[in-house]
DNA sequence: CGGAGAAATTTCAAGCTTAAAATTGTTTTC
DNA sequence: GAAAACAATTTTAAGCTTGAAATTTCTCCG
């Protein structure tokens, strides 16, 4: 999965009458494709995880749960969340205890639905946040920064047709 | 991270002349954009690790060191796979257990180095990964469906440019 | 030759992640 | 108003992942 070269170029998509010639079953325009785009996603995020631990003593899923209280001023369902995150419930669970303890999330109880935990980020939470989120952003920035706009904008309208053909695929085999 | 919207569909890349009336420090365009990225990554990767659990009770990591090796008849050294897989050593030294353990794979010491570890897959291994490989390839042929072939082509266009980006800013940090 | 240093791998401690089972609490239905 | 169904969360067991420290083995310089 992570075997693409790390400086390799531009193989070419098939167009369609290539395919017409090709062996039946043959998708490897399509996993190249897929290859690069986990390779972009990789280097990324390893920077983006290297950088919270050094600089903050922190973590990914942690920054991303407290990303998402912040938009939320007052607090999210734990299910909610999960669900925002794209993990399992669980998961939430032990991230919530952890920034529980170290004072920058705070959660109650429901009173109406004692099944209902309910969190927020505290004023402190608050405030570490935003300094991460603010190095986030340049870190993004400056690793973005050799992309010409005009690219920004085609890549960020193509990653949208293909954010829509995996849903519908995934909607597809229910 | 993982909070772009589901259906969300496209906000414009800043161009050239909105650059220069924005707020120091803006960073939202690039933001958007890795936030898009990641989910696609993201939703592909889960449904792959679904599937490999559920068709071969397997792992994608262990799919992506078979993958690794499928292309080394000879077997490949543990630091040369932990550098192309972009995992740490001592991650390898696990997955190399287990697959050593089902059998996947066989280990050697190199008889004029004998720190060197050789792995490479058995013949039950291939098969096994031949397997695999089929029906990864169909998945993400499915997933990449809804993506027309001229797009299919700008987005791997786009992502090169992309990952020369990052690449060079991972460079400029050394 | 003999040690200093380098290289390859392993070990360790800690944290993340998941699916599935178990808990706890609420709602619905007869 | 109980039992069944459903919902939200937690627990559990297993595996992945990392960085740093430790180990083993080689290489090279004097």
């Amino acid at each position: 999965m992570m075997g693409e070269d790390k400086f390799d170029i531009s193989p070419e998509w098939v167009d369609g009458e290539t395919k017409a010639l090709e062996a039946p079953g043959d998708h490897r325009a399509e996993l190249r494709l897929w290859l690069r785009l986990l390779t972009c996603s990789t280097l990324v995020e390893s920077e983006v995880r290297r950088r919270l631990r050094e600089e903050f003593d922190s973590t990914l899923p942690r920054f991303d749960l407290m990303a998402q209280l912040e938009r939320a001023p007052d607090g999210m369902v734990l299910g909610e969340v999960s669900k925002r995150m794209m993990v399992s419930p669980g998961n939430i669970t032990v991230l919530v205890e952890r920034l529980t303890e170290s004072g920058h999330i705070s959660r109650t109880t429901l009173p109406t639905d004692r099944r209902v935990q309910i969190i927020a980020l505290t004023p402190f939470g608050r405030a570490e946040f935003e300094k991460m989120a603010a190095r986030h952003a340049d870190w993004i920035s400056d690793l973005f920064a050799g992309l010409a706009a005009k690219d920004g904008g085609v890549l960020m309208d193509e990653l949208a047709k293909l954010k829509r053909s995996i849903i519908a695929a995934l909607a597809r085999n229910t």
